[in-house]
This record gives C-alpha cells, sequence and structure tokens, in this order.
DNA sequence: AATTAACTTGTAATGATTACAAGATAGTAA
DNA sequence: TTACTATCTTGTAATCATTACAAGTTAATT
C-alpha cells in the first residue's frame, strides 16, 4: 500500500498534520533508504540539505507520522528505535553480526492463535535474530 | 523447558557464573511473577527482602543471565526493557490500553520463510498488540 | 582457612528521548 | 494578496533507562 503524494496530503489532513518541508523530506529519506533507519541516521542524513534542521524535528516528525499511521517504529532490542514506512505484512529479520536488518515476505495475518481469540488484533510483528548470509562466510 | 535447581547450577557453572544471593533472588522473583517484569519492578519486588540491594546489581544480573541464555528480553515498543525466563515458544501480547502482556501458544519454530533460506535463524520473536478482552468492555 | 576471580554496590557518566518556550510557517478565509 | 491563527520548527534544558567505574565483599576452590 505505497503512498502517492496526494493520499498523503489527505491521510495527513485527516490528522490535521501540515505538510511541512522537514516532514516530506523525512518521508522521502524513508523511502529511498530502506534500512529502517534510525533517528540519528535521518538527522545525519537530511542535514546535508536542511543545515538548520534540529534533532528535535526530526523526532517530532517521526512520532506524528507514526500517529497518523504512515510510518512505523521497529523495536528490535536495541535501545535506539528505527523507523519503516508502513508497507504490507513483511517480517524484520536482525543480524547479531553485522546489525543490518533485513525484510522478509511472511503472511502474519494468516496468524490467529485460539489464546487470542478475545483479543482484538490490530498490529502484528515478527522479529528474527540469527545471522546473514554475508556474515556466515 | 522449566530449570531444575541443579540444571541452573550447571548452567551457571559453564559460564563461570556464580549463584549468588542476588541472582537467585532475581530468578524467584521472574519465577514467581509472570508478567515480564521491568527492571524497576524487579528491583521494587526484591528490595523489600534485600535492602541492600542495588539497581545496578539486577541490570547486572538479568545482563549474566540472559549471556547465559536462562533469561529472553522482552522489547516490545516500549523503552523500558522487559524480561521474561526462557521457556518453550510463546507469542506476547501488548495491550494498547492497559499495557499488560499476555503470553500466548504459537508454533513458530514451524515458520521458515523462503527468503531466509541462506540466513542462520538463532530467535524468533511474535509480538502483537491490540486490547485485551478486560479492556474491551 | 587462605586465596582469588567474580560479584555487589553507589556514584557518576552516557545516550536516547521528551518538555518547553519563542520564533517561523502552512493553510484558510476575507 | 493579505491577515490570521493553529500548527510546526528549533535550541536548550530536563528526564529516564542503562552502563562505566572503582572500592569493598563474597563464592567457590585449594
Amino acid at each position: 500500500m505505497d503512498l502517492s503524494f496526494e493520499d498523503l496530503r489527505k491521510e495527513l489532513k485527516n490528522k490535521n498534520l501540515r505538510l511541512s518541508h522537514q516532514r516530506l523530506k523525512v518521508l522521502e529519506f524513508l523511502t529511498n533508504n530502506r534500512i529502517h533507519p534510525t533517528v540519528d541516521q535521518i538527522y545525519r542524513g537530511l542535514h546535508k540539505d536542511i543545515p538548520t534542521l534540529s534533532k528535535t524535528t526530526v523526532y517530532n516528525t517521526l512520532n506524528a507520522l507514526v500517529d497518523a499511521g504512515i510510518v512505523k517504529p521497529i523495536t528490535i532490542e536495541d535501545n535506539e528505535a528505527r523507523y519503516d514506512i508502513a508497507t504490507q505484512d513483511h517480517g524484520h529479520f536482525k543480524c547479531e553480526v553485522c546489525g543490518n536488518i533485513y525484510d522478509f515476505d511472511i503472511n502474519i495475518s494468516a496468524f490467529n492463535p485460539s489464546d487470542l481469540d478475545d483479543f482484538k488484533i490490530k498490529d502484528r510483528d515478527v522479529y528474527f535474530r540469527g545471522i546473514c548470509p554475508n556474515c556466515k562466510k
């Protein structure tokens, strides 16, 4: 469900969020750098283009986009949050050697454990850990 | 794979870890309080019994037990880590209203996504979020 | 009982994240 | 276009979880 620019505008409008320069740049960065970046990586990546950018703005922006459902936080055992544009279901694999996070296809919405029959499930995350092909060599 | 006291002793011995009073108490707390407690919850829970206990010790102990594979950290979107004794595979559900974390049965080791054929998978975690039966009312 | 590596503890340091207040800007409406 | 106002951005200061470190203590081995 990749969002077009117009979808995006509507989405933000609905939540009384403005389409500021900084927000567009953060979204652009997330779109072009599918590495599940940390706040610091986003900040450093954008600082070249927007020298006045503040790290607080990156935090604010990400929180706003997460609230709007446009961005998803990845919390996979680091003490530093990572961010991903919200796309269709996929799992995340973290290599314990190089630290890279890889996406993999998995049909998460098919999981409906009977233990959770009476629960309202809004979100399903699958996190794997181990060693990636590169680091196995 | 619940560990007996003797298993535990051996496990620790293997890693050159001592069976100190504080460590036993932390393990006892985790065994008796299956609420995936935070460091602070563990600290406050044990402080009554061990008034000299230091929070640093709780951190050190948990890190040692995690390294030894006896305890597993739960990182489910809070910025505060939670801990669980390592038992057989199960998923975690976090209620976004009350914040409680529930266990549920799920056969995680059955998931072998083809995308990860060349990866060495060491650990699989499943985190769901939503609203628990109590808070749905 | 002596020895020593490993442990505990308190304090200080670190690092990510948020609070806050003042100035800037996007979008609306005339 | 212009004016208006709520929202956003920014820098600094505060907060909170976690780790570093050093000095004293203890578990386990001899």
